[in-house]
DNA sequence: GCCGTTTTCGGCCCGACTGTTTTCAGTCG
């Protein structure tokens, strides 16, 4: 039983209570809470119960304290298994639809007694819905809507997709004249991995009027990527677009600029501390102000900026990738969030591929592509001879690259580099697919995982930390493998895994591709906390996948990472002797 | 269910929007 296990535990008991008829909002906030506070948590959360660490927590009170022991202890919740006995797996499923929450789904259940989504959408189409009181035809009509658009889309679009287009509008946007400030908010902005729905908040001068507003959301609307006008009016109008995507517009004027972004940039979870300090100091935030409660009357404190309202909280700004309560609101208080790295800081490229394996672009075009964006040095890392469906080099075939790679370098003098990498695929066993001779003459070794997904979580774990044993692996890939809003990763014990990188100096690398995004930001902030260096890498196998590096840093960022974090911040020499250095250690 | 620079009880972020009502509950972000 881990600490991933029992979070999804509470976090399901919170689910549930929403659900239950006489259900206390505050009570299944708490589990919300104590699932952030459980996944915060570092160390072995057996361990930890058992030492009694648990108590002090914040999040963490008696009652679900008891509850992690007796998960622990019996590998099961009580409490638990009681909520799911009596919570009909309709109700849950009746959660996804827009618009439909625990109230309504409960008096649908009640009266109706439907069974399945099929019973939902028959029983709205025979009218029934529409009678229920507090239902009406419109209510039943957003049902069956909901109902067709969970049938056609998922939920969740990774962020690229996402960033494609909210970037189309907000570039489309930004010709209207009338425009004065523009921003994409939301999750995208705090560049989470997947986002559910873009948000978009644009000012216009304080004295425009709603012809104006009406002429930009008529704009808006009017796009051709958009499928469905779903709300329209003069401040907020909502659109799905073709790709199925939901876009929120916001049209505030300008001097409601930033508490607009400010708000809807979130998070939630961010929102809640920071109102709670807000009114500590007599003060609240709502989406159009920060106001000071002066004789019961509230006074707006004036911003231009976000930066303008942390300071009004005397805290330090927080970058949105951060603002996920994971600490930062603390941190702020005591202006000690760290100075993190941006996209400007990267010297070079770690991890990517050329069509002497799966890459689709020759060693030569790689090298220019990197020149172009203002690179100093590529590190090639195709495949090791195991991976034959990904044409895996012989010693033959490096040998051939080496020399290209010299003959190049030769020509570049000094002015690029090419670094000799792999990424060596780690065996079953959790040996590396080349032997050290070969390792030894790499300037850098990237072990990854491509194979035997099924293996046990010990089994993984162990095959991946006797691969951090190896004294000439550098960087691990890849951690997890999962692929986003497709595949799980395989079963592995991170923690141990980061402990062991921390213990022999290998460094975790975040995969930029937006695909996977592994390793997951929230363990990158405990990485950097063990003193693990965490290099970026696009595993490109493209050109165009070089440009994926921004998803990279919005990962890092995300996980509280400076420059000195990240390795390919370094130039070529400093970078190579960090490698090399490894290797000198174990000897 | 958690929490405490007035509190161990009585709060818990805040407001817009929608649809159903005739003053408000539910949902959302």
């Amino acid at each position: 039983m881990d600490k991933a296990q029992i979070a999804r535990m509470l976090e399901e008991i919170g689910v549930l209570l929403s659900l239950k008829e006489d259900s206390n909002v505050y009570e299944q906030r708490a589990y919300e809470n104590a699932t952030r506070a459980l996944n915060g948590l570092d160390g072995d959360i057996e361990q930890l119960v058992k030492d009694k660490k648990l108590k002090g927590t914040p999040g963490l009170g008696p009652t679900i304290i008891k509850r992690i022991e007796e998960a622990i202890n019996t590998g099961t919740i009580s409490f638990l298994d009681e909520l799911r006995a009596q919570t009909p797996a309709i109700k849950l499923q009746m959660l996804r639809l827009p618009g439909i929450g625990p109230k309504k789904i409960n008096a649908i259940y009640d009266h109706l007694k439907v069974t399945s989504m099929a019973e939902l959408e028959q029983a709205c189409k025979e009218n029934k819905v529409a009678h229920l009181p507090g239902f009406g035809k419109k209510t039943q009509d957003k049902i069956l809507e909901g109902i067709d658009f969970l049938s056609k889309h998922t939920e969740r679009h990774r962020i690229n997709v996402a960033e494609h287009e909210a970037e189309q509008i907000r570039a489309a946007l930004a010709t209207l004249s009338e425009v004065v400030r523009l921003e994409v908010a939301g999750s995208l902005r705090r560049r989470r991995e997947t986002v559910k729905d873009i948000d978009i908040v644009l000012s216009v001068a304080d004295n425009a009027d709603d012809a104006i507003r009406m002429k930009i959301m008529d704009f808006f609307t009017s796009q051709p990527s958009v499928a469905t006008i779903t709300g329209k009016g003069t401040t907020k109008s909502s659109v799905v677009l073709h790709s199925g995507i939901a876009v929120d517009l916001r049209v505030v004027t300008d001097s409601h600029f930033p508490y607009t972004l400010h708000h809807f940039t979130g998070s939630r979870e961010h929102h809640i501390p920071l109102r709670r300090r807000a009114q500590n100091m007599q003060m609240t935030i709502n989406d159009y102000g920060l106001f000071k409660i002066v004789e019961g009357k509230e006074e707006l404190v004036p911003c231009q900026t976000e930066a303008d309202m942390y300071a009004a909280l005397d805290m330090q700004y927080v970058p949105p990738e951060l603002r996920e309560d994971m600490g930062e609101i603390e941190a702020a208080t005591r202006y000690a969030l760290p100075d993190l790295i941006t996209e400007h800081d990267l010297q070079g490229i770690i991890h990517a591929h050329t069509t002497y394996s799966d890459g689709k672009n020759t060693l030569k075009e790689m090298a220019e592509a990197c020149i172009e964006r203002g690179y100093s040095y590529i590190g090639i890392t195709d495949h090791s001879k195991a991976a034959a469906y990904a044409g895996g080099l012989t010693l033959q075939e490096l040998e051939e690259q080496w020399a290209e790679i010299d003959r190049l370098n030769a020509e570049y003098a000094g002015r690029f580099r090419i670094l000799k990498g792999t990424e060596c695929d780690i065996l079953r066993d959790g040996s590396l697919d080349y032997d050290d001779e070969i390792l030894a003459r790499f300037d850098f070794v990237i072990a990854s995982i491509h194979s035997n997904f099924q293996l046990s979580e010990t089994e993984q774990t162990q095959r991946m930390i006797r691969a951090i044993e190896n004294p000439y692996v550098n960087i691990i890939g890849h951690p997890t493998g999962r692929i986003l809003l497709e595949r799980a990763g395989y079963a592995i014990n991170l923690e141990a895994v980061i402990d062991a990188a921390a213990e022999h100096g290998v460094c975790i690398e975040i995969n930029a591709n937006p695909a996977r995004l592994d390793l997951d930001w929230r363990y990158v902030h405990r990485a950097r906390d063990k003193g693990i260096k965490v290099p970026i890498g696009p595993d490109a196998h493209t050109l165009a996948g070089l440009d994926d590096m921004r998803y990279g840093i919005g990962v890092a960022r995300k996980g509280w990472l400076r420059a000195s974090d990240v390795p390919n911040t370094m130039d070529a020499e400093t970078l190579l002797r960090f490698f090399q250095e490894r290797r000198n250690k174990k000897k």
